[in-house]
RNA sequence: GUCCCCUUAGACUAUUGGUUAGGUCACCACCCUUUCAAGGUGGUUGGACGGGUUCGACUCCCGUAGGGGACGCCA
């Protein structure tokens, strides 16, 4: 392990994890696992009005569904409630590290640095929108920097006031380890706040000083925080901390390439989950987003993409979230799993499904036969129905059967099914046999099989779904479909 | 609007000054086949545009256009 390469993952808890933050969560991982550093799991809830402890734990789930692991920082509840943390640097959640930034921000005040702003929010919004129409560059006039310092003292009294860093003008430029060379100039920046009214610290603030704290050495992080850069790069030389290297990553994007939002799908990495995908193919499509290993191989497990995984191929240009090509790769990766496992994976949706009296063997067999075509587990209900009972006759299905020698096509094989065991092997010949008698063959001979015994037109292959049923549960099915004729 | 970033086919991407511009998904065709799939084979589609630099530009430079992101007491 190299202790000097740290990365975090520092998600907030409001609601559920986004795809493009579980993409940013999977790249540190990789980079991490790669590099044999170490990956921090850092909850950042200042936002007290939308962060909430059920969201916390939706993280924490998010994480361990896609196969992340970490090794340091929020671990959880343990089967008290109580927080599990682990590592030297903590606390791990902002909320509890409030003292902290108190203490840094006082320092920033008392070099003159960063001052108490008193301005009302009206105030400030009038100001702005008088910006905006002007077509001028919203910025806080500063008018709190000249109030002196007795003045400030007296006011903090009995008004209410916010901290804000006091903005140098200059050139900031950082070297990016997935753009290169990128330069703002401050006089873009506003004197930003950095403690709000009720003392808690702003993510712009926070996160310098967390990461500073926590020996972060690679921020890895979307590339909708390229534009924060400057301003903790600010915060860093203004209180002499080490810089990081930071890596933005490219955005993922809707169908339109706008950011991917709900109205392209699902956004939720859990909605996946939920949708019968495999954690293994999110993962393994995630990372090609943005991202491709050297030799060119899309499917690659866990340790075989970190293997390859290296910052400097991270592409710069937003990604489309294709969710196709997500159905095309969970469908390789369904091919891997026997029978088994996917009847594990598949238990949340089949309980649709009327399992009495059907044997682990024998729903494994249904699985085995059904396989190659699944895409989803969620799939399996649709894909295995007419294993289970046949589907109620449409009118075409009606129609084919009460046609040409339908009927005696069912009869001779009911009579076959009712004195020979059938099986994949003799199954050809069975039916051989029918055809012979009835004096019918190809699409004459298989509809009428297919829908006496399934009521459908469509479906498994008879090959597979014959030997599968067995003799009785066919003679059955298709002497209840000689009734309806 | 201002600043920053980006631009190879419908999508993800390879190419790091010389390639018939390669791969994957999707799409189309054919094969296999009793159906739908799956599978196999093959195929269509691409360097945003305009200027340079160079013997030679997808690749380097400039401009234009388009797209994205940011501009909060959100993160």
């Amino acid at each position: 392990m190299d202790e000097n390469i740290r990365v975090r993952f520092a998600p907030s808890p409001t609601g559920y994890m986004h795809i493009g933050n579980a993409r940013t969560a999977l790249f540190n991982y990789l980079f991490a696992k790669r590099t044999g550093g170490t990956l921090i799991l850092r909850i950042e809830d200042t936002d007290q009005e939308r962060s909430t402890p059920e969201a916390v734990q939706v993280i924490v789930d998010s994480l361990k569904w896609l196969g992340i692991d970490w090794h340091e920082g929020y671990f959880g509840k343990d089967e008290h409630g109580s927080p599990v943390e682990k590592g030297k640097y903590g606390p791990y959640t902002q909320m509890k590290r409030l003292g902290i930034y108190d203490e840094y921000r006082n320092k920033l005040i008392a070099e003159g640095k960063a001052y108490y702003c008193f301005c009302t929010e009206d105030e400030l919004e009038k100001k702005k929108q008088a910006a905006t129409a002007a077509g001028i560059v919203p910025k806080y006039d500063r008018k709190c920097f000249k109030l002196s310092r007795e003045e400030a003292e007296s006011k903090k009294r009995n008004e209410r006031f916010v901290v804000r860093f006091k903005v140098e003008p200059g050139i900031v430029e950082f070297n990016d380890l997935v753009r290169g060379k990128v330069s703002f100039n401050t006089d873009q920046i506003g004197d930003f706040v950095i403690a709000r009214s009720d003392g808690v610290p702003v993510y712009n603030y926070a996160v310098v000083i967390d990461d500073n704290a926590m020996k972060i050495s690679h921020v890895i992080r979307g590339e909708d925080h390229l534009s924060n850069t400057p301003r903790q790069i600010l915060l860093y030389r203004a209180l002499d901390f080490p810089l990081p290297k930071f890596a933005h990553l490219p955005m993922i994007l809707g169908s339109d390439r706008s950011k991917l939002s709900k109205r392209h799908g699902e956004t939720s990495l859990l909605a996946y989950r939920d949708k019968g995908f495999l954690p293994q193919a999110v993962f393994n499509y995630m990372s090609l987003l943005g991202w491709y290993p050297r030799d060119g191989v899309e499917i690659k497990n866990k340790e075989q993409l970190a293997k390859f995984f290296d910052l400097a191929d991270v592409g710069k240009s937003g990604a489309v979230f294709d969710e196709k090509k997500l159905i095309w790769m969970n469908h390789e990766y369904m091919q891997q799993l026997d029978a088994s496992a996917i009847y594990e994976l598949c238990v949340p949706y089949i309980r649709t499904v009327d399992l009495s009296g059907r044997s682990p063997e024998w729903i494994n067999k249904v699985l085995e036969a059904v396989k190659t075509g699944l895409n989803t587990c969620a799939e399996v209900p649709e894909q295995t129905k007419l294993f289970f009972m046949s589907a109620e006759l449409t009118a075409e299905g009606l129609e084919v059967l009460k046609s040409g020698k339908a009927k005696e096509v069912l009869s001779c094989l009911v009579e076959l099914f009712n004195k020979t065991e059938v099986t994949a092997e003799n199954f050809k010949a069975l039916l051989q046999e029918v055809a012979k008698k009835a004096e019918v063959k190809g699409k004459d001979l298989y509809m009428p099989v297919r829908l006496g015994l399934t009521g459908a037109l469509h479906g498994p292959e008879l090959a597979v779904l014959i030997p599968v049923l067995g003799s009785a549960e066919c003679a059955r099915r298709i002497e209840d479909t000689l009734k309806k004729l």
